[in-house]
DNA sequence: TGTACATCAGTGAACGCGCGTTCACTGATGTAC
DNA sequence: TGTACATCAGTGAACGCGCGTTCACTGATGTAC
């Protein structure tokens, strides 16, 4: 039945399930002990070392987790804009609905993206790269499908994964209640940037203020 | 000369300074130890509890200095700016020079604002709520001397702050070229935003995509 | 001014604790023939 | 198919370490008279 390989694969998992289940607003990666993910995983601590040569290479596992969510997650937002329309509320719909559904890994992501190890702030930082590389891709096709040009898509896009990004790290620990309302907060935070970046490319010019 | 209870502030701002000395990209708050913080001062761990009840007591006591140092930032912004006029990048100058003269005690607040320790979350959530409400009405007053209404102010002043304060902590350990990039990239989101603001208020639609 | 007593910042020894990591091991699973 | 050997995930004992915190103390500074 189970092999010897399918087998540590599934303790692998557990030791990934056990860490993420961990973290919440209280619990930061950094505050995990290798011990404590052991003893929920439910093996020996020394068992730990078969399958990670240390803890951080267990957060960098979940980080490319991470990773892969974020890419679903713009690939479902894609389908149902071309399916449905209005970008911006579609995106920040498909975000939300994300980060409910992998709420510690996402929490994992935010946080440790300006946290204290290097070594996840620039694995966290490629994903988000990446992010914001496609988004800014977008960006451009939509402004040239409605002739509305843009200036700077990529800092534009960059703007808008930062707020998204930062309400959403507040939206995980939100009441619904309040979370709705961070949605309509974001939302007019995203048209304000798109609006004002197309003004700026219509008439080129800085503001007065 | 010294009196006892000038002797005492001086160890307490030992301590806080040692705190702060700590802090580091690669060192967060959570990651100091009471008895480091003490060496690092020149005293026993055991005399830390003169001073403060617990480590974090320290910390917020450096929260409170960072709020201090925020609010000196703003008027020092606004006196420029009355000087100088162009509000948007003299603000951003004015904190770019803040952060480079205060930069570990706004890594503090940078960081912790997301950290993973509430009553600090709370406190910095607190100093910054403040910040935003003074910036949203300069925003307004701005608005009205120049008869340019905007929508949202507050919003408009939170995504500001939002986007400072990202760009704020990646400015902190950039090298002084990138930095002058990030001041570039942060007037240009600001500008997204106030025009794009100002464009609502005008035609109070909602932008096409 | 001098004296007797109170205050209290700073101390050093000691504690128990959870930690990461090492080591030699066990025994089930896998493989070669 | 059966047998002998190899692999290797998981184990339990043991280690040294830095930690936060307690305690009874010391001795300089401050205060009352």
């Amino acid at each position: 039945m189970s092999s010897r390989a399918e087998q540590k694969l599934k303790t692998r998992r557990a030791l990934m399930d056990a860490a993420l289940a961990q973290l919440s607003a209280d619990r930061g990666f950094g505050s995990l002990s290798l011990r404590e993910v052991a003893r929920e995983a439910g093996i020996a601590p020394t068992s730990f070392y078969r399958h990670f040569a240390e803890l951080d290479e267990l957060g960098l596992a979940l980080v490319d987790e991470g990773g892969v969510a974020l890419r679903q997650l713009m690939r479902h937002a894609r389908k149902r804009i071309a399916r449905d329309g209005s970008a911006i509320s579609t995106s920040v719909e498909t975000f939300m609905e994300y980060l409910g559904n992998n709420a510690n890994l996402f929490r994992l992501m935010l946080r440790e993206r300006t946290g204290v190890s290097k070594p996840f702030r620039t694995a966290i930082r490629a994903e988000i790269d990446h992010f914001v590389t496609e988004l800014a891709d977008d960006l451009r096709r939509f402004a040239d499908e409605q002739k509305r040009p843009l200036s700077d898509a990529r800092v534009v896009a960059e703007a808008m994964v930062t707020l998204v990004f930062n309400q959403g790290a507040e939206a995980l620990d939100a009441i619904p209640k309040e979370r709705e309302e961070l949605k309509v907060k974001i939302k007019t935070e995203l048209r304000m940037i798109l609006v004002g970046s197309q003004a700026l490319a219509a008439h080129g010019k800085t503001p007065k203020i």
